[in-house]
DNA sequence: CTGAAAGCGCTAACAG
DNA sequence: CTGTTAGCGCTTTCAG
């Protein structure tokens, strides 16, 4: 059995709302008292049980997070950035892993919402019915949703500019001369990667010399990625770029190649999106569109805290963070 | 304000007792009484407070994870493996990054502590003081520490077989022919990644043709390792084959071999350890040994909700999870 | 089978 | 400055 507020006020000879007192405010407690009742507290080894501690405060220093899955590096950055939020807030993190399933997700909510955390983080699944869409908006914590710029407007938002990555990508590509170009992306309908395909199809087509890129829906992993390159290259064997849409398909990309034995970025020249670690340490360095993972995570914390501050719920607010490309080896100038 | 149990019993005309029955046991309650709480219940949209639930049975039915970054892809898998395996029985993952900082674990364990979590499963930092140790020891919660084979017996423990791991990387090498072999690793107190060098000297060693290796050690990542490489193979230009202490670190092999115009395996043969996702993606894909990761987290957190289950606290339990060899591309045969 | 009541450990008025 | 008191929302005896 822990040693509880009681014990430290008997061993100090106080109540145990000045030992409250002492180890919460600090004033309005007569000094001496506060030093007696501290340094029993440190004698007894007293800690203070913070689940009855948020029954009367109603708060529990802790926010959960929703994300497909941790073991996608990309949410790895944004859940250490969040952690890092959170701690610096004097709150822990719960960690959900939904694989965007809607089950699972509203699962995780339910227990979320039980444990009274003081606010939930997550990266929704895209095809929430309606009915869910109201359950979320009104269960009573607040909510931030991670990329899902697009969403309704009941939710605050933390998304990267996707739109601006895509037309950077594109504009790259237009200085290095290209013309041939492609695009190889996920499921059409997926929000966040649908925003970097109208970027850089829009820019693409509204350069001096509109250039109408080919564009390729499939799955939007290595083994897609990679399958839809044979097939785009078997069909239009004339590109010199691609643009893929995330850092994972750009290696499906270079893997096709060397399975065609094209050179990148001899050949092809790559870029991708995310700025995964790895994608520095493939082979070419991979030049692609810097996400800022670890600021989102962080960011989107800082609004949720911030929101659950106020009694008086604000207005949702969206924040949309820069990206940047980075150039590295995957392209090349065309003549 | 959310609707309580109070709600609930005053709606339905009965006792909150009544409703608590109701929702929890189930049975000890009329069904027809049964029913009409929980259709109540449902109605109102009731969920139940698990701050105050656990405020009285003293379970908060979460686990703390603390592990030192959860954006190195190792432990994200053993993270999931946690979560899963939380969810399993019910409870949720409170997720903390040490950076192996003492000073940040002991402060993520307290405030895991006063959070009341049922478990904790970490990857202690090697270097706690005595203290401190005897602090981990005495602080009430189940834990069980991960990669910490070595550790003291007062904890449970969950790690892979790793001088298990480094015996199978040089049968592998031996059985390829190779007898000019190194062994790139971090620095030599570091548990872990000791245990795979013993594993491979001591089987090198015992080689019907015995084999002494080159073993430097160094920064345990990817520019670490590329410096060893150079290191290496400028002392030792006949070396046919390495084995990195783990796949970051063989990335940072192959990256030096590319600076040198060496080619994987033709010039060098090349093993690895952990699996992590990338090591089938980098060009050649990796041999490497293959680490259970996910099902580390989820044994950690079994073993974690086991003891929590006993009242009466039982022998701390090792578990050593087996590895294996993963043939890829980066080893070839010497004639 | 159900109600009444005690209490988990703590905070927050309210008196003194 | 400090003690008293009333809960926070729930589970759990203990009666009935």
């Amino acid at each position: 059995m822990p040693v509880t507020i009681k014990d430290v006020a008997r061993e100090s000879g106080v109540n145990i709302s000045t030992v409250s007192r002492a180890l919460n405010n600090g004033y309005g407690v007569n000094a001496q008292t506060r030093e007696l009742v501290v340094s029993v507290a440190r004698r007894l080894n007293y800690r203070p049980n913070s689940v009855a501690r948020g029954l009367v405060t109603g708060r529990s220093h802790s926010v959960g997070l929703i994300v497909s899955d941790i073991r996608n590096p990309f949410f790895a950055d944004v859940a250490r950035g969040a952690a890092d939020a959170a701690r610096s807030e004097n709150c822990d993190l719960v960690l959900c892993n939904s694989d965007l399933d809607a089950a699972r997700q509203m699962g995780y909510m339910q227990s979320l919402l039980e444990k009274r955390v003081d606010g939930i983080l997550m990266n929704s699944v895209s095809a929430l019915r309606p009915e869910e869409q109201k359950q979320l908006a009104e269960c009573g914590v607040p909510i931030v949703l991670l990329n899902r710029s697009e969403s309704s407007r009941a939710f605050s938002t933390v998304a990267a500019d996707n739109e601006g990555g895509g037309a950077l990508a594109a504009q790259h590509l237009l200085d290095l001369g290209h013309r041939n170009i492609a695009h190889i992306t996920g499921p059409s309908q997926h929000g966040n990667l649908s925003d970097r395909t109208r970027g850089f199809v829009q820019t693409l087509m509204k350069a001096p010399v509109p250039v109408v890129p080919q564009v390729l829906h499939g799955a939007f992993d290595f083994e897609g990625a990679r399958t839809l390159t044979h097939q785009l290259l078997d069909r239009h064997p004339k590109t010199t770029a691609i643009f893929a849409a995330n850092d994972v398909m750009a290696f499906g990309v270079v893997r096709a190649a060397l399975d065609r034995g094209l050179k990148i970025p001899g050949d092809l020249s790559l870029i991708g999106f995310d700025n995964i670690e790895f994608s520095s340490i493939i082979q070419p360095p991979l030049t692609t569109i810097h996400q800022p993972k670890y600021e989102m995570g962080h960011a989107a914390v800082e609004i949720l805290l911030r929101i659950a501050g106020d009694k008086n719920k604000r207005a949702p607010e969206s924040r949309i963070l820069g990206v940047e490309l980075m150039e590295r080896d995957s392209c090349r100038r065309i003549l």
